[in-house]
DNA sequence: ATGGTAGATACTCTA
């Protein structure tokens, strides 16, 4: 079982690099993030042709989740229970070959102290709640998206320069232990403990042809789970090609 | 060097 996501930074301008991933990758399980498309203007056909099932929450414009897979979608759940009406689209769950999978789009924060920076953590904090309240830590739960946090200062290229700053501040970090000690692990460092593994570059200032990025696109699974974690790899490839998202696919397989 | 790039939308915001 081979369950993968990424921020395609809007799956509509992205949709050649999305198809072009999705035959070479082949994931039984993609979850997107930052879709940036309603749900009437969601490609589904495209991936449907390539064998995917497609489960979308999206908004116009900004945020927008989904979900594709080879085997139709069971109990879909879109936001988190306590989202007020008209509530950005950044939680799309649904259960897979046994495996809840919970696919997030947590917000950026724009910049430590700025309005939007309160409302990342308090959407941290309703997270954790959410888990609290609807699942299981015995269940094979998976928890993966874009966290906008790089948890550990190996994921960051220079953490110096990222300390106190948005996507690597104290609370925001804080924030995404809180969520994990529910009782998740991430995959990704179970199987690689080096540091410079990174999923996201700026477009600008060549930061990824000089490797000036963070790890902040995350794959976090429940201890059932992770007894049947055979690999995490990111995928750098798909951030070479023309016109790509800034963000690269995180791959987790497991055994079945 | 407080810049730089990209996407959606509509004369700017978000990342």
């Amino acid at each position: 079982m081979k369950i993968a996501t990424w921020n395609v930074n809007s799956v509509l301008a992205r949709l050649p690099q999305v198809v072009r991933w999705l035959e070479a990758a082949s994931p039984d399980v993609l979850c997107m993030q930052e879709t940036k498309c309603v749900d009437e203007k969601f490609p589904g056909e495209e991936f449907a042709r390539l064998g995917y099932s497609s489960e979308s929450f999206g908004q116009a414009a900004y945020n927008g989740v989904a979900i594709l897979s080879r085997v139709k979608c069971e109990e879909v759940r879109r936001g988190m229970p306590d989202d007020e009406p008209g509530a950005q689209s950044r939680v799309l769950a649904a259960t897979i070959g046994g495996i809840r999978i919970v696919n997030v789009y947590i917000p950026n924060g724009q910049a430590v102290g700025a309005e939007k920076y309160f409302f990342k953590l308090e959407w941290l904090k309703r997270l954790r709640a959410f888990f609290d309240s609807c699942y299981q830590t015995t269940d094979r739960v998976l928890l993966c998206g874009d966290f906008n946090v790089a948890p550990e200062d190996r994921d960051v290229h220079d953490p110096e320069v990222w300390r106190g700053r948005i996507l690597f501040s104290e609370p925001e970090r804080e924030a995404l232990a809180k969520i994990r000690s529910w009782g998740l692990v991430d995959a990704f460092r179970m199987h690689n403990s080096e540091d410079k593994q990174y999923s996201w570059w700026d477009y600008r200032a060549g930061a990824f042809r000089r490797n000036l990025g963070l790890r902040i696109d995350h794959v976090w699974v429940s201890e059932p789970l992770a007894r049947q974690s055979a690999s995490v790899v990111i995928d750098k490839e798909p951030r070479r090609w023309e016109k790509p998202s800034d963000h690269a696919p995180v791959v987790a397989e497991f055994t079945t």
